[in-house]
DNA sequence: CAGGCGTGGTC
DNA sequence: TGACCAAGCCT
């Protein structure tokens, strides 16, 4: 693997180059954005990110409305939050200083089993055994482990524990994430191109496809809900929603709870002559789908909340479901 | 342990 | 085109 990981490594923005020495800042900081998401989202991101706040002190002092906001459209925004916690109980805690160990990293909010041994084998060096998706495929087929997931954890982590070596740990880490997400793919594996091939005992027993086995998926409940859009001199309302629970600390388009059959006009933010909009707005989240009813009005009421310019509300931060609320409420009217 | 927690890309 | 999926964490 490390033989393999020298000829056809990834070159990413958040990775040393042979012979240079990890910045800890960005690999961990690379490490949260890249949970449950894709280096193609992350790269554009992570560049803006560390233009922003080069490192822990910066990124402890900073403030929490602009962090949500660059955070927005990356999704599960509990990461940014967590981000900040833990850059702030580097400062407080450890001297400003990035602790090495494994099980101290552990301690941080939002580093947890996978992204403290990343950190710990990447960024230092350590002997650390990194299981993430990409390791559980490649090891569940290499070893052909057919107990299906989440029952297969326990064997898969001996196994991958077995194959870690003492030294370059982290380039180990990195070269079977490299081999999951290049070569050995979740649907259609370039067998004929793994270095694992001669060795895999999914290949031998055929359809190594067909691992790790999951558990099937249940079906997404659908919810609905009404989006207020309330103008007042070419600025319309916005909210900050509360630190926890679904989109926790975003700014919003205010919205009533989103429940079983349509609200209608129920829960608005204010009293007004409001006009329902005759489209919807589809949004799929992790658990369930929302459709999304658009009502408008405007007033000269003082209300509560950021009255945020129109023109500029690219900058307001706001997650995918309200930006695509936004849209649809400024198709028509733009 | 199972479920809450986002989004965009892919086939 | 919809279902699956991506460098998971927390409760």
């Amino acid at each position: 693997m490390l033989a393999w990981y020298d000829r056809h490594r990834r070159v990413l923005p958040w990775r040393a180059l042979p012979g240079e020495t990890p910045d800890p800042y960005r690999v961990w900081l690379s490490e949260v954005m890249l949970q449950q998401t894709t280096v193609a989202a992350v790269r554009p991101r992570f560049a803006a990110w560390v233009a922003r706040w080069r490192d822990f002190a910066s990124l402890a002092a900073a403030d929490d409305a602009e962090v949500m906001a660059a955070w927005a459209g990356l999704g599960y925004y509990a990461r940014a939050r967590n981000l900040v916690a833990a850059a702030k109980a580097v400062v407080a805690d450890h001297g400003g200083v990035f602790p090495q160990d494994e099980a101290v990293l552990r301690t941080l909010p939002g580093l947890g089993a996978y992204t403290a041994a990343a950190v710990a084998a990447i960024a230092f060096g350590k002997r650390a055994v990194v299981v993430d998706a990409n390791v559980e495929r490649v090891v569940a087929r290499l070893f052909a482990i057919r107990t299906p997931l989440p029952g297969a954890r326990v064997a898969i982590r001996a196994a991958a524990d077995r194959i870690t070596p003492d030294t370059r740990a982290g380039d180990f880490a990195q070269a079977m994430m490299d081999l999951g997400s290049g070569i050995c793919t979740p649907k259609a594996p370039s067998c004929l191109l793994c270095p694992l091939e001669p060795e895999c005992l999914g290949v031998r027993e055929g359809a190594p496809e067909a691992l790790p086995v999951k558990a099937r998926k249940k079906a997404k409940p659908q919810r609905y809900g009404t989006i207020f859009w309330v103008e007042r001199d070419g600025s319309v309302l916005l909210v900050t929603r509360p630190d926890k629970g679904l989109l926790g600390g975003m700014r919003a388009l205010p919205t009533g709870p989103w429940v079983e059959a349509p609200p209608g006009l129920a829960d608005a933010p204010l009293a007004a002559d409001w006009e329902m909009r005759n489209v919807t707005v589809a949004h799929g989240f992790t658990h369930f789908d929302l459709q999304l009813a658009l009502a408008v009005a405007r007033t000269d009421a003082h209300q509560a909340g950021e009255w945020w310019p129109i023109a500029e509300l690219d900058r307001a931060g706001l997650p995918t479901v309200f930006a695509k609320a936004a849209a649809a409420v400024l198709r028509r009217d733009g």
